[in-house]
This record gives structure tokens, C-alpha cells and sequence, in this order.
DNA sequence: GCAAAAGTGTTATTCTTACACCCATGA
DNA sequence: TCATGGGTGTAAGAATAACACTTTTGC
């Protein structure tokens, strides 16, 4: 018999991250997940994803999905890895296009739960239905890798902010201090972010100065996709 | 109506690297390519590659293509990025999943071409199908990339090699000189390498040290695929 | 012996890291 | 004025790069 079954068939799923405050009040790497309501996996916690439509591009799939789980935009969106065990998705076959994702804490610390949807700490999940759990793996390696020598890190904060709150960004999932002084010359160094000229008031100390993310690129820039760039989503493009 | 080209189908493609020498005994870097044979591009040389089997792997899918296309096995194979699109193929919507491999200079010499075989210089190519000529570029960015912070280089060449062999394969990739003595002294102590206590005679100089490729990772090794590491094949699991 | 590649030694330079210290503000 | 994070200075150590020099072979 030829049926639709005989060919496998495409998912796209979205590993996507985002730092939320604990009850202590420190930023947490978490990422939401979706609950299964039907078989194979049913009740179990899964990435958000869905089939990719006939005439949608796997990006656009990835954004939607995105969109419709968390109600945001991505500030950073990029293609993870394709997975294509045969054994991965009992009964058919699915190979699943999966990306990952940045969403700024402003944003995402008005998002709540609801019944299907819970946000979970990266490091602590359940059981997963598929591989999802191997999968989350190995985009929080790729954001660890990534973060270390490329400019993503502001994909977590708002359009400006202190670089107290970008090293934090980077002490939270790299999960190691880093001493401030040598790491404001090294992001100034770079040109990663430039200055806005205004100052963060309030604080119960010395005002810091605000930064905003320069996305022109410098020459120490193109560590990212290579000829590919242009198919990453940038918070300024999302803008 | 509901037929098969209602949802998208899976390719699986291939970008093979060699080094092979030229006219003046110069190695090139090479890769092979398949002229098709019907709509659309029918004429036009593209990437050996082929739908995916409904119970294949798809690094499994990858590495029968590249059997398929020069009888060789990959000595290293890693997947490169998933091509979704919507406008890519006139006619059907197709996600291809791009692999990239290499193989060993020393076989690939004994290859040749046929009638729709045939291989090109990777920096001088011709029109090709589909958006193959961007998936050519993202894969020579990539082999650039990772061969200078990762330890692949050794799958250009066969089992055993001299430092001067080792050499001349980041010389011709990277397209700079490397000086002899730092090259030496950087790959002794990565332990990316070790000596088999044997040597090369019968040049017309001081006989260099043979070399064995050391698959035992060492401290500055995973930078590859973290989690995934194990889904890459190498040299040794392949013999 | 000579040419040429194999292999070793040495130094200048740059990058990284650690940490001391001053500055500016709210309470 | 004091506590605290913002911000600057500086020096030790490591990694990189440049290149001189010695060794070993075939011819």
C-alpha cells in the first residue's frame, strides 16, 4: 500500500533559551517546554515544534513556533543540527530541523504558564519525550560554545544595558566568574557594544553606563555561519 | 487532491573533500560532482546526493552516496547544514540535509572520472544545480574554519604520514605558509599526533618520522560536537 | 661536499590573567 | 563617611610568531 507513510516526514522543533530571575532573584537559564496530549509520548514534556507547512521556510517555521509558545520575537535564531534516527519517533518516521533561540528577560519575565506550557530550568529537565532531552544537550553546548567567541550574548538582554548585566549573561551560563575589569577591555576591545552616552540611575551605587549592541560587523566578527550570515535572525532584523 | 507532493521531501547530499594532485604535482582540493540527468537543471553538475530512504540513517544515507559516487569510505563525516528553501527547486518542495566529508588523498588518486562523474577544483566551479554553489561555499567555510581549531586534517591523508605531509594539507586549505619548526612543536603537543617510530626512505633527503593520527581525545579535543560526538564518524570506526 | 628537508633552540611580541586601586553615588 | 559596584592601571605568565641554527640523508 502507498500511503502518505511511505516517505518520511519533517518536523521543526525550537530549543529556546532565556534567563529568568529566581525566587532569590538571580537569572536562571530556562527554556519552555510543551506537553504532549497525544500518542507517541503522551503527557510527557517536548520541545515546541510542529510539521513544516508546504511553502514555509524552515526558519519562518521555527519563528512561528516560537511565536505562538512564548508570544515573542527571537532576538537570535539559529539552526541547530537535523535529527534523523529512524528509531527516534516510534511507529513513522520524522526527521526533526531543529534551531535555537534567544529571547530577551525583559520580554519572556511577563511570559506565565499555562497548562501545556511550562518553562523549566536547562540543566534540570525531566525526561523528554523523543531525544529531546540528547537535543537540549546539545544546543546548551552549542550556546556555551558559541557564546565564548561570538557576540550573542546580548540576544538575552534588552536594546540596552550596563556591562555588569552583559557579564552576568556570560557568569550565568558559562557558570564561572569573570573578573569586570579585563572583561569591560575585552568587549570594548572588540566593538561589540559601543556606549549610548546615558547612564543607568537609581542604583544604590555609582551610575553605570548604558550599551547598546553594534551590529556592524568588525573584523573580529565573522566567526558565525560564513557565507550563510545572512540566514541568521539578529535582533536587529527582528526589529 | 492529496498525493505525496503535498508535504516536502528529504534529500540527502554530500559535499566530498580531497586533495589530489595537479599538472605540476601540486595537491588541490577537489570535490565530486554529478551531471543530472532530468528536470530540473538537467545538464547542470550538482552535489551526489539522493532522497532518503524511509529506514536510513542520514549519516548512513551520506556515506552510501559517497560510496556510491567514488567507491571510496569517508574518513571523516560530519553534517553541515539542513537547506529548506521553499523556492530552492522549481516544481517540489525539497528539505536537503547536507553532509561533508573527507577522504584520503591516496585512494581518491586512484579514482577517475566518468562519464557523469566528474571532479572539480573546489575554488573554481561551474554553474551547479539548485542552490548547490552556496552549499559548496558554506562547506568550504566550514573545512577552513574547523581545520584550524579542530584536528581533522589527518582525513586527507592515509593511515600513516610525515609532519611534512600534515603540513602541506593546512597549507593548501588555508592558502597561507606555516612555518615548519611552530607547526611541529603546536601538533606534538596537542597529541594530535604520534610517532610509529618507523620512517619515510627513499626521499632524496633526511628521512622524516612517521606519524599515526592519535584517536584517544585529549584535553584541547572536544570542540567538536559535544554531546553529539559520537554521531561523527572518524578514521578508526570506519576501518 | 653540497643541497635540501628534518628537526631544535631562542627570542620578541602579543594575549591572557590576576589583582591592586581609585571613583562616584545613595543611604 | 561608608559601603559598594563602576571603572582604570599594571605586571606576571602563557601562547604565538619569527627566524637562526644544527642534523641527516641522496646525489
Amino acid at each position: 500500500m502507498t500511503t502518505l507513510d511511505d516517505r518520511p516526514s519533517i518536523a521543526v522543533s525550537t530549543v529556546i533559551f532565556t534567563l529568568q530571575p529566581n525566587e532569590s532573584g538571580e537569572p536562571e537559564l530556562r527554556i519552555p517546554l510543551v506537553r504532549r496530549i497525544r500518542e507517541p509520548f503522551a503527557d510527557l514534556w517536548a520541545l515546541p515544534g510542529g510539521p513544516l507547512a508546504q511553502t514555509e521556510d524552515l526558519a519562518d517555521s521555527a519563528s512561528r513556533t516560537l511565536r505562538e509558545t512564548t508570544g515573542l520575537e527571537p532576538r537570535y535564531l539559529e539552526q541547530l543540527y537535523a535529527f534523523g534516527d529512524p528509531a527516534r519517533s516510534p511507529g513513522e518516521r520524522v526527521v526533526s530541523i531543529v534551531y535555537w533561540a534567544l529571547v530577551g528577560g525583559d520580554e519572556a519575565g511577563q511570559v506565565f504558564d499555562s497548562e501545556n506550557v511550562a518553562w523549566f530550568r536547562a540543566d534540570d529537565l525531566p525526561e523528554l519525550a523523543f531525544d529531546h532531552n540528547l537535543i537540549v544537550d546539545y544546543a546548551l553546548w552549542r550556546l556555551r560554545t558559541k557564546l565564548e567567541y561570538s557576540r550573542i550574548a546580548h540576544g538575552f538582554l534588552g536594546d540596552t544595558f550596563t556591562l555588569a548585566q552583559l557579564r552576568e549573561v556570560y557568569e550565568v551560563i558559562l557558570q564561572r566568574p569573570i573578573d569586570p575589569g579585563n572583561f569591560r577591555r575585552t568587549m570594548e576591545a572588540s566593538g561589540t557594544v559601543v556606549a549610548t552616552g546615558e547612564r543607568l540611575t537609581g542604583t544604590p551605587h555609582r551610575p553605570p553606563q548604558l550599551y547598546r549592541y553594534n551590529a556592524e560587523p568588525t573584523a573580529s566578527n565573522e566567526f558565525d555561519l560564513g557565507p550563510l550570515s545572512h540566514r541568521v535572525l539578529t535582533a536587529k532584523e527582528s526589529a
